[in-house]
RNA sequence: GCCUCCUUAGUUAAAUGGCAGAACAGCGGUUUUGUAAACCGCAAACGUCAGUUCGAUUCUGACAGGAGGCUCCA
């Protein structure tokens, strides 16, 4: 057990710290990268000729605990810059030695920018403790020091802060070895990355773990393919998913609901080709920016197409085949459609990030009046949606990036009235956003959805995008009411994104336990003995015709091996036909998950499968 | 794309430098069953292509596919 009396972060950096010198005993050629606090835990970056195995995880496991016993404190040093960059090349610390000569020439690592999770450090210090956060230390006389951290014979570049000795450090178990870029940049060296994991109390341990096998055994991969929802095929491709008759009952069910929410507010329904001229993204800008992204067709005749990787482009032209009156707007045009992106084989990953998805999009082509509303409008859309899976929302403002105008089209000033427009309409909904610099698309910023699943993972989902650029770079204007030809702009609004990724959220949200509108078979109804297969497909038609979903099974199986077919396919309403059933006036009623089984009258039992699918329960 | 690891029936998986053993699912039969696995039988696999070897599912390499990361993500 750690001590609690530091904060987390602290207990987790101490036990990096403690696994860098673990491997440095063991391993006394490795050069060390570094070893930053992430979310539950920490990793280390590492270079040298052995290849970690699993083996050795254990191996240094086994050395931190020795180390743990030891209680080696943590001593706190200040040098020089020079004597600390000397001593770091005495020692072949190449990679600290090069953090160092940053520090010397910006001031900075520059670290926290990089790494993908920047480590947070706590201010919190103990007692005694003078310095902290700032790595490079100005010295009295002007000299410049920086702060290492000493365990044992281990010494490492550090802004600290730490427990007091290794005894303090975290109930840990080192997870994974990966290899990671340095610094970040795929045209740098590839280290060898442990990652583990750290708490206060094994207890807490033990329950991250145990969330962990949870979340494994809901894996979306796995449960597709239980469930008989989607698959792949070496021939077709990885990342392009195939659907089967229930996952494509899944996908529709989805998107019927979707335009059951939009529909109140004016939507309609658009279609678009699949491939386009590369002049279209030529315009878009998007070519230039992604053409390595595209999956590109020439023609026999030697032109160049691309199948498409977003609709925005196409959907301009639909509102460009005519000038619109101010009268007629805002025109919102909503589309199910698959787009296309030739993704990295190493990206790909289940359904989360495939090369084929579909998007259910929707482009608002209104006036700059406009926006406010429509924007809320959107909004209230998506919140409907999340809320009826039982997802919490948070909200993220993702903003440009003013030190990077090169990523984006357009000017600084249209970015700072765009973002003042969604700040404005945030304001005016009395809604909370933390905002993101450097998360917009190159077209806009964007209002994001995060929405928070029964494992308490966070993934985002909506998205509604403010363009200013597109309806400029296509030139697309309304004639206002003294006859001028006025821009107008453009909202990118997707409730669930790629249907695909939703899915993949929604399926591992369930544990693929789908409420009884989204279950593709509501119903399973089986027979007891020879007897009653008349009773039971009686049942079976009585209940389809009701619109439920339903699916008989009169197999010479035994009862339990039949409940048990069902309960692995997670059928939400099992009932067994015997001779106390024959006369279909009272049914056992056996809910997915539960052992009782109450008695009701048909009649009651369609009564409450139907009103839990209105209530989408 | 890069790093590490993996690839045996539809799925889960065992063993092996010299015939690849099983479970579940499937199919055929027996049984007619009361809420998470009745019984018997049958069929079905070493990802692909090279190399080493008398002989390769096993060793080596390339390719394909997968896993965990990194990079990327309109």
């Amino acid at each position: 057990m750690a001590d609690e009396h530091f904060p987390i972060e602290t207990v987790r950096h101490s036990t990096a710290h403690i696994l860098a010198g673990a491997v440095l005993e063991l391993f006394p050629d490795t050069k060390l990268g570094v070893g930053p606090v992430i979310e539950n835990g920490f990793f280390y970056d590492f270079d040298l000729e052995h290849k970690f195995t699993p083996v050795d995880l254990l191996k240094i496991e086994k050395r931190i605990k020795e180390i743990q016993k030891r209680k080696e404190k943590f001593v706190r040093r200040e040098m020089p810059l020079e004597e600390a960059i000397a001593y770091f090349k005495g020692r072949g610390q190449d990679f600290k030695v090069e953090l160092l000569e940053d520090i010397k020439k910006h001031g900075t690592t520059k670290m926290d920018e990089i790494l993908h999770n920047p480590p947070q450090p706590s201010l919190t210090l103990r007692e005694g403790e003078k310095i902290s956060t700032p790595l490079k230390i100005r010295g009295d006389k002007g000299v410049m020091k920086v702060s290492v951290y000493e365990t044992g014979k281990f010494i490492d570049l550090c802004r600290g802060p730490h427990v007091e000795h290794s005894g303090q450090i975290g109930v840990f178990k080192l997870t994974s070895i990966a290899g990671a870029y340095w610094r970040g940049s795929e045209k740098n060296k590839q280290l060898q990355r442990i990652y583990g994991l750290a708490f206060y109390t094994e207890d807490e341990l033990k329950k991250h773990l145990e969330m962990m096998a949870e979340a494994e055994k809901r894996d979306h991969r796995k449960l597709g393919e239980q469930l008989d929802l989607f698959t792949f095929s070496d021939l077709v491709g990885p990342g392009l998913p195939l659907w089967t008759p229930k996952g494509t009952f899944l996908r529709n069910t989805l998107d019927n609901f979707v335009w059951e929410l939009r529909a109140p507010y004016g939507y309609q329904k658009v279609e678009i080709p699949h491939i386009t001229k590369k002049d279209l993204y030529e315009k878009s800008g998007h070519w230039q920016k992604f053409k390595d992204e595209l999956f590109k067709i020439t023609t026999r005749e030697g032109h160049e197409f691309a199948m498409k990787p977003m609709n925005c482009p196409h959907h301009t032209q639909l509102y460009a085949r005519r000038q619109f009156s101010y009268r007629e707007l805002p025109q919102r045009y909503a589309n199910t459609t698959t787009c296309y992106r030739d993704e990295q084989t190493g990206e790909l990953h289940g359904l989360s990030r495939v090369r084929a998805f579909t998007q259910d999009d929707a482009h608002v082509f209104c006036r700059t009046s406009q926006i406010g509303k429509e924007i809320s409008n959107i909004w209230e859309i998506i919140k409907k949606f999340y809320k009826a899976a039982g997802f919490s929302l948070t909200v993220r403002l993702s903003l440009h990036d003013p030190a990077q105008m090169d990523k984006y089209l357009g000017e600084e000033a249209q970015w700072q009235n765009a973002e003042g427009q969604l700040r404005a309409v945030i304001k005016e909904k009395r809604e909370k956003a933390i905002e993101a610099k450097g998360e917009a698309a190159f077209y806009g910023p964007k209002i994001d959805f995060l929405a928070k699943d029964s494992l308490g993972r966070q993934w985002q989902v909506a998205t509604i995008q403010l363009d200013m650029n597109q309806p400029e770079r296509f030139d697309l204007t309304c004639v206002n009411e003294k006859g001028e030809k006025e821009r107008i702009v453009m909202i990118h609004a997707a409730i669930m994104g790629s249907i695909e990724r939703y899915l993949s959220i929604l399926i591992e949200h369930y544990g693929g336990a789908f409420p009884v509108w989204l279950a593709p078979v509501q119903v399973y109804v089986g027979s007891v003995g020879k007897g009653h297969s008349t009773a039971v497909r009686k049942l079976g038609k009585m209940l389809s015709a009701e619109g439920l979903r339903v699916e008989t099974d009169d197999g010479n199986d035994t009862v339990g091996y039949k409940i048990r077919k069902a309960e692995k396919q997670k059928i939400p309403y099992m009932l067994v036909i015997g001779d106390k059933e024959k006369s279909l006036r009272k049914l056992t009623v056996r809910i997915r998950g539960q052992q009782k089984q109450p008695q009701m009258a048909v009649s009651a039992f369609i009564k409450r499968v139907k009103k839990e699918i209105e209530n989408k329960t």
